[in-house]
DNA sequence: GCCGTTTTCGGCCCGACTGTTTTCAGTCG
């Protein structure tokens, strides 16, 4: 049982709670208690076991004692009752879009339906159609949605949803109806994975503009059209909205249309304690538009200093703002230099002097290079001659161009007992070494921390790789405490690496900020196996940056001079 | 279900769009 349980649970709740007709405010305490837990970083089981649950804020008598229960069973019975009596099938259903959880109950109600199935049946045989509340319009568009679930279902990797909005955006600047347009949205705060792609213009023109978007090429269907909103399925499969509003409207319809949802809730309840009321459109004092031209001066009437986009999660950054205790976060010219890069030697598809011409290209003074371990067959994992003839091609490249360095480095598997690759003669030859879980990802939570500290606690490893081998939309992350990881981090002064793969970004900015507060440094890695993979660092900076992350968090923002220093302390 | 020097009850963020309605409920972000 970990907090992570405890927050799955409240969220299934909150969901479950939505569907069952509750009161919508009983639903929101579940996701705010999830929230709070999310945000909480002390040790959990300490205060449970010290009964301080109750002291969380947003946990209450109710929610308290179901925790507790849950905690100390592993089994809540509010929780098991409460999904007995909804149809599994119906959180299928809100995926729908266009239908909720009103609809949804109503179509249980009066028809049964209880599975995606079924309620495609009942269209297809027009029964909506009769139902009180529905029409024939509301059927044609649950079937359409269904069509579009069946499709579409995926989120999106941020890099793919970035890259379309890129091209939006360009079509967009060239209009002659805009004045302004950016992109808004998880995408500019940087989230890993994203629903859709949120788009903001200011224009004189706002129909002319709105009809044009949504007969450009690049569009599918048309989901919504208004003179302020048009919602769009893209032909390549994402949804786009594009908000239109004027320009004296676009710093407060950009701080809107940014989010997060929590961030702006938060917000506009810290409007309403000053007496002034936000929305899309303006501050208010009464009638009267407290007049911002910038979303600088918006957070300044609020009382706070600007806070980057990518810390709007109300993960505690309103509170920061306030105090003047925002972090300074990092920036790509912050970075100096790459590790976790793989050359031909093992799957990479480059050679080691291509890879330092790009980096060097990319404004780097050093790269740290890691071909897979030997027991990695399945990648061409190194053995022992291959790695001398290795060292000898980095001795000599290094020469060539200075001062320009390579480290040498490897990927060395975590052995199922927690050991490293090689023998501890040949781990010394390194300059640095990253460890990494490539096998056996069933191990229970308890084998695989304990298996992750014992390759911390390692005095060869360097840094640990993909601490939760996750890969976004497709793979979970193994089971592992990774509390517990971080403090092993911490005590043995070891380096967690923010593997900046678009598929991977593990660690988890939500974890960068536990780690920054335990004074873990994080090394923005590119896990590049080509020279265009090096570029990945980018992405990776803006999880760092979601993570609170600082120039001095980032291991690899230290000069050339500076990691030589710090690699010898290491060995 | 949570919360509180305005409150222990009555709030809980706010507005656009759609489709169903003759003034509004549901959904979405």
């Amino acid at each position: 049982m970990t907090k992570e349980d405890v927050i799955r649970t409240l969220e299934d709740i909150a969901v479950l709670l939505e569907l069952s007709g509750e009161n919508p405010f009983k639903s929101r305490a579940y996701q705010t208690a999830a929230r709070n837990l999310e945000k909480f970083d002390l040790d959990f089981s300490d205060w449970m076991s010290q009964g301080k649950i109750f002291e969380i804020d947003g946990i209450g008598e109710a929610i308290g004692k179901k925790i507790t229960e849950f905690w100390e069973t592993g089994q809540l019975d509010y929780y098991d009752k409460l999904r007995a009596s909804i149809p599994p099938g119906h959180l299928d259903m809100l995926k729908i879009g266009g239908l909720g959880p009103k609809k949804i109950h109503t179509l249980y109600q009066e028809l049964g339906i209880a599975t995606v199935g079924e309620l495609e049946y009942a269209c297809h045989e027009n029964r909506l159609a009769a139902l009180k509340g529905f029409g024939k319009k509301t059927q044609e568009n649950i079937l359409a949605g269904i069509e579009r679930l069946k499709h579409y279902q995926a989120r999106r990797l941020s890099d793919e949803a970035a890259d379309e909005a890129q091209i939006l955006l360009e079509i967009l600047q060239k209009s002659q109806d805009v004045t302004q347009v950016t992109i808004a949205g998880s995408l500019r705060r940087g989230n890993e994975t994203v629903k859709d792609i949120d788009l903001l213009a200011s224009s004189p023109r706002p129909e002319d503009l709105a009809r044009a978007f949504a007969g450009q090429d690049r569009v599918d269907a048309v989901s919504a059209l208004g003179a302020t909103k048009v919602s769009v399925v893209l032909k390549s499969g994402i949804n786009c909205d594009l908000r239109i509003v004027s320009a004296a409207e676009f710093p407060y319809a950009l701080h809107h249309f940014t989010g997060s949802r929590e961030h702006n809730t938060a917000m506009r309840s810290r409007a309403k304690d000053r007496g002034l009321k936000m929305n899309e459109y303006g501050l208010f004092k009464g009638e009267a538009n407290v007049v911002c031209r910038t979303e600088d001066q918006i957070f300044a009437a609020l009382g706070l200093s600007f806070i980057p986009p990518e810390l709007r999660e109300n993960m505690g950054e309103i509170e920061a703002a306030e105090k003047g205790d925002l972090p300074r976060l990092v920036e790509e010219a912050d970075i100096r230099g790459l590790f976790h890069i793989h050359t031909n030697a093992s799957d990479g598809q480059d050679p080691l002097e291509r890879l330092i011409l790009s980096a060097r290209a990319l404004g780097m003074q050093y790269i740290g290079i890691s071909d897979h371990s030997r027991s990695a067959y399945y990648a061409g994992g190194l053995k022992i001659e291959a790695i001398e003839k290795q060292h000898t091609l980095v001795d000599d490249l290094n020469k060539k161009h200075a001062p320009f360095h390579v480290f040498k480095g490897i990927e060395s598997d975590i052995l199922p007992d927690g050991s490293l690759d090689y023998d501890e003669e040949t781990l010394a030859k390194f300059d640095f070494v990253i460890a990494a879980i490539h096998s056996q990802f069933n191990m229970s939570a308890e084998e695989m921390t304990a298996r992750i500290v014992k390759a911390l606690q390692n005095p060869f490893t360097t840094m640990l790789a993909h601490p939760t081998g996750r890969l976004l939309l497709s793979r979970e992350p193994y089971a592992v405490h990774i509390m517990d990881v971080l403090d092993a981090a911490a005590r043995f002064g070891k380096v967690l690496e923010l593997n900046a793969n678009p598929h991977r970004l593990d660690l988890d900015w939500r974890h960068c900020i536990i780690a920054k507060k335990r004074n873990v440094k994080i090394a923005v890695n590119p896990d590049a196996h080509q020279t265009a993979g090096l570029s990945h660092f980018r992405l990776g900076i803006k999880i760092a940056r979601k993570g609170w992350l600082e120039k001095d968090d980032c291991l690899n923002c230290l000069s050339l001079k500076d990691m030589k220093a710090y690699l010898r302390r290491e060995a």
